[in-house]
DNA sequence: ATCACAAAGGTCAAAGATAGTCAAAGTCAA
DNA sequence: TTGACTTTGACTATCTTTGACCTTTGTGAT
């Protein structure tokens, strides 16, 4: 696998065992043997909002990255936010990770989830010009998780 | 015989074993010595959803290409059957029926239909433009029935 | 208080590593 | 010869890795 690979499941591991995950920056790049801002892309590539994540940190002495799941109250508030979250336009990979992470919430079950991916996959847009497939995924995907509200 | 076919009954060998077939791009057309992009014209042409295959992929560093096979069984060849049927493009008061038909039959449930009828929706499509619709909402559906399958 | 410096973390763009697309050229059987 | 299938490669898109430079915060000297 792929150096963000390893170091995002180190991160999963830690917020797997006690909800969160912090980290001082220079001290895990040091231990990986990579640099620093390594561990910045990896965070904001896989540990975004749209995936469940909140991300705070520190500079200077005693900095930090902490990284903790989103903790909603309502389920369909959390759906609803996401819907109107979703802007004109999306592409395969958000949308995917929009799914995983309400499958993840216990909102989507696995089964819905795998029919959703399954409308969101790049390979049903073929068909039509690049530039075009970004705004229907987005409005099926927003059609879709209506359904599931309802 | 011909090198696609060399390179399919590699994938084919894989998924044999192991359900499922999983590939660096590069290397494997390095040690077959062919082009990188025969890979993709092997698995455009033989690994479809049409046959009862699934493809994921990933770009750049650690990247990848993985073929999953899906499991036939029982109602699954309706939905083959169903599926099969399903031309180049298709309506949205069609592809209300096929759903509607489904669940009657009770290989869809009602949730799972709701799902699906939402992504048909005529009202996603309005951002392309009309010759393209029905094309798109064929390669959805079909896709969405895979996924029901397995 | 203030200032300088050290100790974090942040940003961004270039380079690297893969995979995808598409159309031209080749092959082969009907 | 024609048409379907195959092979190639130039060009593109996307994801990852790296490093130079920037900003914020803590601490100690004055």
């Amino acid at each position: 696998m792929s150096l963000s690979n390893d170091i995002a499941v180190i991160l999963m591991n830690m917020l797997e065992e006690s909800g969160r995950a912090e980290i001082k920056r220079n001290e895990l790049a040091q231990q990986l043997g990579c640099v620093p801002s390594q561990i910045n892309y990896v965070i904001a590539s896989r540990f975004t909002p749209e995936r469940g994540y909140t991300v705070e940190s520190q500079r200077g002495g005693g900095g930090y990255i902490k990284i903790t799941r989103i903790n909603y109250s309502a389920k369909e508030q959390l759906l609803m936010h996401i819907i109107n979250s979703i802007g004109d336009s999306v592409g395969e990979q958000s949308a995917r990770a929009i799914i995983v992470n309400l499958n993840h919430r216990e909102i989507l079950s696995a089964e819905k989830a795998k029919l959703i991916l399954a409308a969101m996959n790049e390979s049903c847009y073929k068909s039509v010009p690049a530039e075009f497939r970004g705004r229907i995924r987005a409005s099926i995907l927003k059609q879709m998780l209506l359904a599931v509200k309802q």
